[in-house]
DNA sequence: CGCGAGCTTGATGCCGATCAATGCATGTGG
DNA sequence: CCACATGCATTGATCGGCATCAAGCTCGCG
C-alpha cells in the first residue's frame, strides 16, 4: 500500500494509468483478472496464444499473491513449484555464494517472470524481494508443463521466456566483464529507459525503485562509485537526479557513453 | 521446418560420411550411436527418459556434424534452427556488443548443450567456436518441440537444460561482480576440475583447451593478469602449469582462495 | 525534533590495466 | 636442417580507476 501510495503522489498518471482499470482495487477480486484481459499478455507466457486457447491457460493462473515492499516472494532453497509473473510492482533477485557474498542478479518489472532458476534443481537458486508493494500471478510449473502439451504456444512461451533470461544474463556478463564503471551505469539507465518505454511510461522520466547500493551490487560497483557517477552525469548535463527520481536529459549522450571512444572527455 | 530442410539437404551426406570414420574410437559407425547407447545421456536432453521412449527421441538426433578446431558451429545472427549437444570436443561461446567489444560467455565440453540463446529471437545471439576438433549432435528445435509434446521427460529435459544455463550464468555474474582476480581464476579452475571429474577424467590433471586470452575474456581479466596469477599459484605450490597442461597440486588450497578471509596472504 | 537509513563528497591507496620487452613453441619455406 | 615468422605466454615497470576509509548531508518517520 505504502509504495502504491507513494507512487501515486509522485506519478500517478504515469505509473498507474494502464493498470488502474484492470486493478483499481488492486487484487481485491483477483479472480476477475483473466489472462484474456491482462494487458501483460505479450510479455508473459501466454504470448501469441490464440484466444480460444487462453481459457485453458487461465487454469494455470489461479493464484495471485500480494507481496509488500521488502518482503520475499521466495527465498534461495525454497521448494520450487511455481513461476511468478509480475502484475504490478517490481522485484530484485539476489544470490549468495558459499562465502556469503551477496549479489543482485536482476531487477524485474511488470510483465516479467521470476523464479526460472528454480527449474534447474527443484529449489530456488536465489531470492526475490519486492522493491515496492507488488502483486504476482503464481503459475505452477506442473500445470504449465501439462497444459503446454496441449497448447504449443504456451510451450513456446515458456521456452522464449527462459531463453530471453539467458540472453539477458549474457548481456550482464558482457557489462560486468568488459565495461567501465560509467559505461555500466549508462547501460543500466538506458536499459531501464527502454523497458519503461515499452510499458508505455516515460522513457526519460522515472523513479528508481532500488537503492544505490542495490544498483552497485548489480553492476559490480560500490555505492560511492554509483553515487559519484550520478553526480558526474549530472554535471555533464546528461541526467537530472533527485533522490530516486531520474530524468534523462540527453539520452543520446548517455548512449554515447557506452562507446569506448568517448573515453577522452 | 525450413530448419529441417536445410539441415537435411546440406547435412546428411556430408556430415555423416566424415563423422563415421572420425568416430571410430567412440563408436565406429556413427549411425549406430543411438541415444540409448550414448554415454552422455544423463546430461543431455534425454535425461530420465524411459528406454521405451528413447526411440522417439532418436528421431531428433539424425544429424551429426564435425567441427574442426577454430571453426564455427554457428555465428551470431545465424538463423536458429537447432540446439547442439557436444559429443566430443569442446567449444567457447562469445558475444559482441554494439561497440564491438567481444567477450567469452562460456566454455562447453562433452555432453553440454549449445545454442540456447538462439531460442529467444530465432537467431543465434552469439558465436560458438570449437576449441579442438569436435563433433556435435544437431537437434532441430522444431522436432524437440513436437516430440516433447509426446514425451514429457524430453520436455523437462529441455527445461532443465535451459534453467541450468540460467543458474550457471548467475554464477558467472557473481564471479564477475564480486570476486577478485585470483578468486575468479581459482573458481574457474575448481569448476573445470569438477566437470572433468564428473566425466570420469582426472580432476587434478588436465589440459586447458583455451588460451590465456580466452580465459581472461571469460573472467573479465587481461591476459597478463591471468598469466601472473598462474605464476602466483605455482609459487604457492597450489598449481603446476606447463603451457596448457595444468596439474592441481592442492585443490583444498585452491578452494580456500575463494574465501575472502584468505585476503591476508 | 532527533534519529537512522540512504546518499553524497573528499582523501588516499591498492589491484589490475596498460605499455613494453623477452621467451618459447609451432610451422613454413628455402 | 636451419632461418625466420607468427601466435601465445611470461615478466617487469608504471599508471589509473575504482575501492576503501571517513565525514557530512538529506529526507522520511516516530
Amino acid at each position: 500500500m505504502s509504495a502504491v501510495a507513494r507512487v501515486g503522489t509522485q506519478g500517478r498518471a504515469a505509473f498507474l494509468s494502464e493498470v488502474s482499470e484492470a486493478e483499481s482495487p488492486v487484487g481485491s477480486r483477483s479472480r476477475e483478472i483473466t489472462c484474456a484481459k491482462c494487458n501483460l499478455r505479450e510479455t508473459c507466457l501466454a504470448a501469441n496464444t490464440p484466444l480460444e486457447d487462453l481459457k485453458r491457460i487461465e487454469r494455470i493462473v489461479y493464484a495471485r499473491r500480494r507481496i509488500m515492499r521488502g518482503e520475499r516472494l521466495f527465498s534461495a532453497g525454497d521448494n520450487f513449484t511455481s513461476l511468478y509473473a509480475i502484475r504490478t510492482g517490481s522485484f530484485k533477485t539476489t544470490i549468495v555464494d558459499c562465502e556469503g557474498r551477496e549479489q543482485v542478479t536482476g531487477f524485474f518489472m511488470t510483465g516479467e517472470l521470476l523464479g526460472m532458476g528454480g527449474l534447474a534443481s527443484g529449489r530456488f537458486e536465489g531470492t526475490a524481494i519486492a522493491l515496492e508493494d507488488s502483486d504476482v500471478c503464481a503459475m505452477p510449473y506442473a500445470l504449465i508443463e501439462e497444459i503446454g502439451r496441449e497448447v504449443p504456444s504456451l510451450q513456446r512461451g515458456l521456452h522464449l521466456v527462459l531463453a530471453r533470461e539467458i540472453v539477458r544474463n549474457h548481456g550482464v556478463m558482457l557489462l560486468l566483464g568488459s565495461m567501465s564503471a560509467q559505461e555500466r551505469l549508462a547501460a543500466f539507465l538506458v536499459n531501464l529507459s527502454k523497458r519503461y518505454l515499452r510499458r508505455g511510461y516515460s522513457s526519460s522520466n522515472f523513479i528508481l525503485r532500488m537503492t544505490r547500493d542495490e544498483i552497485g551490487s548489480y553492476l559490480g560497483l560500490k555505492v560511492e562509485t554509483v553515487s559519484r557517477l550520478f553526480s558526474r552525469f549530472h554535471e555533464r548535463g546528461v541526467l537530472e537526479v533527485r533522490q530516486k527520481e531520474v530524468r534523462i536529459v540527453d539520452l543520446m549522450a548517455l548512449g554515447r557513453v557506452l562507446a569506448p571512444s568517448s573515453a577522452g572527455e
